[in-house]
DNA sequence: TGGAGTTGCGAAAACGTTTAAGTAAGCAAT
DNA sequence: ATTGCTTACTTAAACGTTTTCGCAACTCCA
């Protein structure tokens, strides 16, 4: 590998000179800086992060803890969507990003080892358990931090509205005339808890009394376990005649039990997803559901991520709120 | 942050003798090993990955290339699931994974420079335009690689059974009686090129003749063109009494254009999908495809690199092919 | 008792950068 | 001619490791 020696020793300067040179620093003549730049090119020169890393204590490398426990984090089209935007938007501020593990070899580390080890400049939580004390100790380390979906105290957090938008989508069933409705929710997180607060809110505003047989959970992106909460739902005396659906994914299980139990949607009764993916609107009927904005949530956590690391005391963590929107399917019928 | 300088000082040895015996060196007695990995772990120590990377040329840091032109890389399930088990493998492994990209900063630099920059020890190319010149610079210089889906000539590969899988689908559904069969293939790429191959060498092998009328094309994962395709095909004259999909994701898009005809699967018309994806188990009908091992590509692909990084004399670059399976649903009737 | 071999540790250089401090040369103003 | 300022460059230390080589001290055996 050829370095800044090399380059030195060809233009006859030192060392100090090819690093100012290459790094634009103004106390460098510009023949000087030309001829420079002109070798390194054509020696096919190129940087070595780790002695600039060892140097400066900056990698330009986000540390990103994705990690679901069924793996299948990356699969969800929320997180994917969320994963790639963050991404994208390090990348266009120079920033490269490396996951966080806590099973690096042999010995297990936590993950704010993991981090230290590799020098990130900062971290997201993207995905992760939240209640789980390694994810604890990192975010209250000195490290800058963005949590995505869950907010810790004094500490950036990017959110996606599940208030507002579980409040819109009851707000919506019962304008289309819906009385008897029902609520799958899915695993105990902040999220959940945001979208139930959300829809008792909604459901006092409206003077709307849900009986407690109305309200079922299940796992979030897994078919199987909607697909038995709406069954109860339909063995039930009263039926419902609108299900909303902890998220679009979990539909396809929904779904299948309404079919199963001979029913049309939205005939026989209305169903409302979570989500906005894309398959959201390529079934028949399309989905009516929550859009939530993950491209834009993944985008502004990275942006206010590196706006803590480089400028530390003028930034200050926020609790970010970034909004979604209501997609109108076909999927709830006007009573 | 503390070093082994720190760590030296307080056990009165010098740092040699620190990285030795936290590195399991011989020539350390037993007392003074025990004494400084106490104190190491008292301190708070964690190594510091770019002084190491500095000295010994090796970052534990796998090079990612992991892009589409529609940046929906990661939201496709069978991309998704191969770069979870890559990353889960090479974990296991002690490696970490980075992204590259051609746009770090605002300066553009290729593949190449950005993996020469972070100095990783291997590239696994999972996701890319394999006809991009900066593609090929990278799979051809000396840095050990492994490819996803493509073959590029004395490099490391691993594959999908792609004309396998083509060759029975067509042999399942000839199987069922059905002889006017359309295919609608995906983009054109090498994954297209072997399953045409495996598609009429099967035609040859059954004795079938494919009308050219029967032969469409649309974009992977599109399910508005694979919409658009498959409307070709049921405003035929004759129609096609079974249609292969391109993939699992883009039969959503087929199966709107069959309901909006007012035909029913399998009744009227039957389907097959490609790749086996868990919506494929659970949209009603079942689909009948081909599941392809996405983890088990991606756990080899990871373990294929690692090797060629650890044995570069023993380890050759092979092609290998990972067989998946036939998946069968309910979308294909009997003629 | 002397030599050879072994064991345990330290000194120092090296990896490729950045940067504070220093310097020499040139120039302008006095 | 002196002073001071600016410009363009160099020197050298430092970041935190790893590793080669050297060197004592000890053990073993003749």
């Amino acid at each position: 590998m050829v370095s800044m020696k090399d380059i030195a020793q060809r233009c006859s300067v030192s060392i100090a000179t090819v690093s100012k040179a290459l790094n634009g620093h103004q106390d460098i003549g510009e023949s000087t800086r030309q001829l420079v730049i002109e070798t390194a090119k054509e020696m096919g020169y190129t940087a070595n992060s780790a002695a600039r890393a060892l140097k400066t204590n900056r990698t330009y490398n986000l540390g990103l803890v994705f990690v679901d426990l069924q793996n299948s984090g990356f699969m969800h089209e929320y997180f994917a969507s969320t994963l790639t935007h963050f991404r994208i938007e390090a990348e266009r501020q120079g920033y490269d990003i490396s996951f966080l593990n806590n099973r690096v070899g042999p010995q297990n580390q936590t993950y704010l080892q993991h981090a230290r080890y590799r020098g990130v400049d900062g971290v997201a939580i993207i995905c992760a358990d939240f209640k789980d004390p390694m994810i604890q100790e990192l975010a209250y380390s000195n490290l800058p931090i963005v949590t995505l979906d869950h907010a810790f105290h004094n500490r950036m957090a990017v959110l996606s509205d599940n208030l507002e938008g579980m409040a819109v989508l009851l707000h919506y069933v019962y304008g289309k005339g819906h009385r008897r409705i029902a609520y799958i929710r899915g695993n105990d997180t902040a999220v959940t808890e945001n979208r139930m607060t959300g829809f008792f809110r909604a459901c006092e505003e409206l003077g709307l009394h849900i009986p407690d047989e109305y309200l079922e959970q299940c796992e979030y992106h897994e078919p199987r376990s909607c697909y038995i909460a709406t069954k109860r739902l339909l063995a039930l005396p009263e039926r419902p005649t609108c299900i909303l659906f902890s998220d679009d994914y979990s539909y396809i299980g929904g779904v299948n039990a309404i079919t199963e139990a001979g029913l049309r949607i939205p005939d026989d009764i209305s169903v409302v997803g979570y989500d906005g993916i894309h398959m959201a609107k390529m079934v028949s009927p399309k989905l009516t559901t929550w859009e939530q904005n993950a491209a834009e949530l993944g985008r502004t956590a990275a942006a206010r991520l590196i706006d803590r690391i480089e400028n530390p005391r003028t930034s200050l963590p926020e609790h970010l709120i970034i909004h979604g929107r209501l997609l109108e399917g076909e999927s709830v019928k006007q009573l």
